[in-house]
DNA sequence: CTTTATTTTTAGGCGAGACTAGATTGTCCG
DNA sequence: CGGACAATCTAGTCTCGCCTAAAAATAAAG
């Protein structure tokens, strides 16, 4: 049995090497800093996971999980997943409480615990931020959503997936109806990174930062 | 935060001492026993517990919970308890299985996922083995029930609590309709501590060995 | 090309919680 | 009362996962 740090190291990888999209590499400092571990500590369990061959550690590089250790991985993201999904279905929680609560689950349900839930939501294939939910043998659906920081004035778009990395901001957004299945309208867009105003449903306009916008992905319309 | 191991250990000690009722003083050996650690690794963390004043250790006698520890240990407990009767009402547990994943569960919940599975089932006062869910400010309920191993022959009761120890246990139960409920008459007792022949329900006759009988616990009628 | 700043790795250590081996205490029995 | 035996405790060790401090490698800048 894996131990939790390996599984938190696993999903952290795994999670960082997705954002930094097609680089594949992933740097020691990135996975210290999702996890507030020192680097050292880092370093020190990625020496154990490349000797585990859960990934190939390209030293002063950085490191890439082996299929192996994807797989896992990905088990341990499709628990947090359908966990994060059945808190909020079942369980009456809010989007932003979902994933802390998920965090501590995720390492201790079983096989059996993980099937019924699936089976009690339905056998969903998108979580509670909208993130594709890996099958039970190791498949991701791949969305080619664009960042809603990426339309362009007059460009419509309608709310895919979000960001669940911030509790507050998850909050934010819910204040302001930017939640999954909107539709918004980019009206005017700031010059240097500046704010965006946009249409939000039928209800209103809304401003939002670059930052927000980049963590909120949409189909264009 | 007090650590699983701290944790596991308060409520085998919490209930060995119900369990050897009276008496009171829990020995290391029980505790090792019941937890699969050796002796010396109990007697270890027996140190460390009386350290801080969660129990009382009197050297090669036993130990005893503080106030504080019992505490502790009854959070425990209803974490445990309520947990079991979720996966048992919420996600169609057999009875037989829950004690192991609630086991795991326990440690890792929210104080905010125990009022919602709380609330989800109606604020119960016992659990899935029919045992009393301690209230959220310790209380716990005290039912003077006989083992059914005590029944006379021609005495009837009605099967209000059971050992959740043994799943194989649980199993036959279940196969011999000896479940939360139940009526049943003591037919004929076998001397020598030998096995009982009972009628459960409207249904049959049973015959049960005395250790089996005496993890039910009934109601005399 | 060399200096400087940053990142990563190495070295050494610490606390938790388990273990084994051996010393100690308590109990029971002749 | 004195042994014998079981239970308990002490001492010392191990693994895991974290830490800090210092050394080494890389990257950036003059």
């Amino acid at each position: 049995m894996l131990s939790d740090a390996i599984q938190d190291y696993l999903k952290a990888i795994f999670k960082l090497s997705r954002a930094r999209e097609a680089g594949g590499m992933v740097t020691t400092s990135h996975i210290a800093g999702r996890l507030h571990v020192s680097a050292a500590s880092a370093t020190n369990m990625i020496k154990k996971l490349a000797e585990m061959r859960l990934l190939d550690h390209h030293p002063y590089q950085g490191v890439e999980l082996t299929p192996s250790g994807e797989k896992i991985a990905l088990e341990i993201v499709r628990h947090h997943r359908l966990l994060e999904l059945y808190l909020r279905e079942a369980l009456g929680y809010e989007w932003d409480q979902v994933d802390a609560e998920a965090d501590r689950l995720e390492h201790v349900i079983s096989e059996d615990f993980e099937d019924r839930i699936d089976k009690a939501l339905g056998h969903p294939t998108v979580g509670a931020h909208g993130e594709p939910i890996p099958t039970k043998d190791g498949v991701i659906a791949e969305h080619d959503y664009a960042r809603l920081s990426e339309l362009s004035t007059g460009q419509r778009g309608r709310i895919r997936q979000v960001s669940d990395r911030d509790p507050e901001l998850l909050r934010y957004l819910d204040r302001s109806g930017l939640v999954l299945g909107t539709e918004v309208r980019v009206r005017d867009r700031a010059p240097f990174r500046g704010p965006l105003r946009l249409d939000v449903g039928h209800s209103g306009e809304q401003h939002i930062g670059l930052d927000v916008a980049e963590a909120i992905y949409v189909d264009v319309l």
